[in-house]
DNA sequence: CGTATTTGACCTGCGC
DNA sequence: GCGCAGGTCAAATACG
């Protein structure tokens, strides 16, 4: 019987910590980044494109054409992720990188060569050890029950070579993250050599062929790793009322100064004080930073916030009210920036997780809604000047600068 | 009773 | 050609 032999996460060496520092042997390389480099909050276009306005139900044209997405290179309807991309697009071959909740940014991780994210085209294969492992498509689908033709199942698995796949870990209890995209479970493998099965989702939204992947991570079994294949055609389900529609941000530092500033009963372990953050590499497609915080300030109260990704010429600015904030920093949102964006390299990303206990966390960000406004009490520094907190911090020296995030190729 | 999950069977690609 | 491993299907089962 598959998976059988999996241990009940009850039995796991160690409890899930939601809030802990990263486990080696994740390698990171965080650049020199001043704070003079950090004022893109200041730029009049931080406002402008918000992802509604980008990203209609069905309609994703507006945000190809603004990501540079030619009609031919957007992905067609039926199959929404295959796409040529361009020669620069290439993920290096040896490119395996895995975005790690509790660390800083996206990662090589050269001891585990069967995860990878990838922009996956034929020369993009992951690198690995088990090549069928790591290309959708490899596997079933040709089932002879289908009706499809022979001849058209391996075009379309030739094609989905190229569809674009994501991964990352986020350490969590729960086998399968709340993304806010509904998915239906198709199957369940055993992994070779793991004591942990491989589950695989569908996006239950009709017409919409991602899927995804998850199975615990073998060198660390409170992580769970996550595999998105393709690009969603289609907005985000309605998010379900919650208790709040205020929020609370808050940084995840463990180890740098924590001014605590926060009175509330949640787990705020420190405030943000560096305001203003961001840094702006166009000389490459490469994205160089993705920011959350406010956008007016002044009152501190939840006024406002926003998202903000720079890959080159290309920049994505998200804002919508706080009370917004949850689905502005939706993962998937983040996710299909990634892989709508061709000419963007991976590497230089902090992904975003949604946890599935109403926390949210990325590698250094972390977003909690308890009910009550503590947004200044945990930002600290308010936001008098009209811009946003940095949220990304640095976990060693609490300095909370921009290079947390920031990974230039 | 409708929906979601489980799970054994089956398919494909790849390496030898 | 064969065996292996990953991926998918779909009937059976569980669940609310």
């Amino acid at each position: 019987m598959e998976g059988k032999n999996t241990p009940p996460l009850s039995s796991l060496s160690s409890p899930p910590q939601i809030f802990s520092p990263p486990s080696p042997p994740f390698s990171l390389s965080i650049p020199t980044t001043t704070i003079d480099d950090l004022n893109f909050l200041d730029d009049d276009t931080f406002l402008e494109n918000p992802l509604p306005d980008l990203v209609k139900e069905g309609d994703f044209g507006p945000l190809y054409e603004w990501l540079g997405i030619t009609d031919e290179d957007a992905p067609p309807v039926e199959r929404p992720v295959k796409r040529s991309l361009p020669p620069d697009a290439i993920v290096p071959e040896s490119f395996e990188t895995v975005a790690q909740s509790e660390s800083s940014s996206f990662f090589s991780i050269p001891s585990n060569p069967d995860v990878a994210v990838s922009n996956n085209n034929n020369s993009s294969r992951v690198a690995g050890k088990r090549p069928a492992e790591s290309v959708a498509g490899d596997g079933g689908n040709a089932s002879p029950r289908s009706d499809e033709p022979d001849a058209t199942m391996r075009l379309n698995r030739r094609s989905e070579n190229n569809i674009p796949k994501l991964a990352f870990l986020t350490e969590s209890e729960s086998d399968n993250l709340e993304d806010g995209y509904k998915w239906r479970k198709y199957g369940r493998k055993t992994v070779r050599n793991s004591p942990y099965p491989r589950n695989y989702y569908r996006c239950t939204a009709i017409g919409c062929n991602v899927k995804k992947r998850v199975e615990r991570w073998l060198d660390d079994p409170t992580h769970v790793l996550t595999t998105y294949e393709g690009l969603h055609l289609h907005g985000l389900p309605p998010i379900p009322p919650t208790p709040s529609k205020s929020f609370h941000l808050y940084n995840n530092c463990t180890t740098g100064p924590k001014p605590d500033r926060c009175s509330c009963s949640c787990r705020c372990k420190g405030a943000v004080a560096v305001a203003g953050a961001g840094e702006q590499n166009r000389a490459n497609n490469a994205i160089t930073s993705v920011h959350l915080g406010t956008v007016s300030g002044g009152s501190g109260v939840n006024d406002g916030g926003s998202l903000r990704i720079v890959a080159g010429e290309n920049e994505f600015n998200y804002n919508k009210h706080m009370q917004n904030v949850e689905q502005a920093i939706t993962p998937i949102i983040l996710q299909n920036f990634m892989l709508s964006a061709p000419q963007t390299s991976l590497n230089n990303f902090t992904p975003m997780t949604i946890i599935n206990n109403g926390h949210y966390q990325s590698s250094l960000m972390n977003v909690h809604h308890d009910g009550n406004n503590h947004r200044q009490d945990c930002f600290g520094a308010g936001s008098s000047n009209g811009g946003a907190e940095d949220l990304f911090r640095n976990k060693s020296t609490g300095t909370g600068l921009l290079e947390d995030i920031v990974n230039f190729s």
